[in-house]
DNA sequence: GCCAACGTTGGC
DNA sequence: GCCAACGTTGGC
């Protein structure tokens, strides 16, 4: 099956495309919304994720990123003093999970939802359909539209590497 | 199961 | 910081 594509929200105060190609490797937790929840376990390693920097200025694509590891618990859920916390679970009976990002790269430029908004290819997304979806899957289409929306022919955007 | 109240997301 | 959109909770 091939690689499948996302968009992932994080507000870069809290997890930015720097702070992601800093660590590398990184796990997405505090995802607390089903919908988000049910994607994230969709998720192939290797699949392709827009990082997307939300309550930005401006907000916008920044980078790209690769799922590392599929989904299993959140551990923050199980965390008294979290603000993740989740009384509910329990090790047996989790009730949030994450996957695993690794850093694949900024984009040439930022992208931001302003300019994305203006274009027909990609009005469809969900980014403007359902705006307060934080993990969202994205078409081949659209992803290849942002890509090239976002220029150049540099590394970020060669081929993907095997994982 | 309905729906009002409440909490959160995220653009601006 | 404001507030619209919308997801979740809880009383009934």
């Amino acid at each position: 099956m091939s690689a499948r594509h996302w968009l992932m929200k994080s507000e870069p105060e809290t997890f930015s495309i720097d702070d992601l190609k800093a660590k590398g490797v990184s796990g997405w937790d505090g995802v607390r919304n089903y919908q988000a929840r049910n994607f994230m376990r969709e998720m192939r390693v290797g699949d392709e994720v827009l990082f997307y920097h939300s309550n930005a200025n401006p907000s916008g694509v920044a980078g790209l990123a690769k799922v590392a590891k599929r989904a299993y618990p959140d551990p923050t859920q199980f965390q008294p003093k979290s603000k993740y916390h989740e009384p509910r679970a329990t090790p047996d009976r989790p009730v949030w999970f994450q996957v695993d990002l690794r850093y694949a790269g900024h984009l040439p430029r930022l992208l931001s939802l302003d300019e994305l908004r203006g274009v027909p290819a990609l009005a469809e997304m969900a980014l403007f359909k359902r705006s307060r979806l934080s993990v969202q899957p994205v078409t081949p289409a659209e992803y290849g539209v942002i890509l090239r929306l976002a220029g150049g022919r540099g590394p970020v955007l060669a081929s993907p590497r095997k994982c």
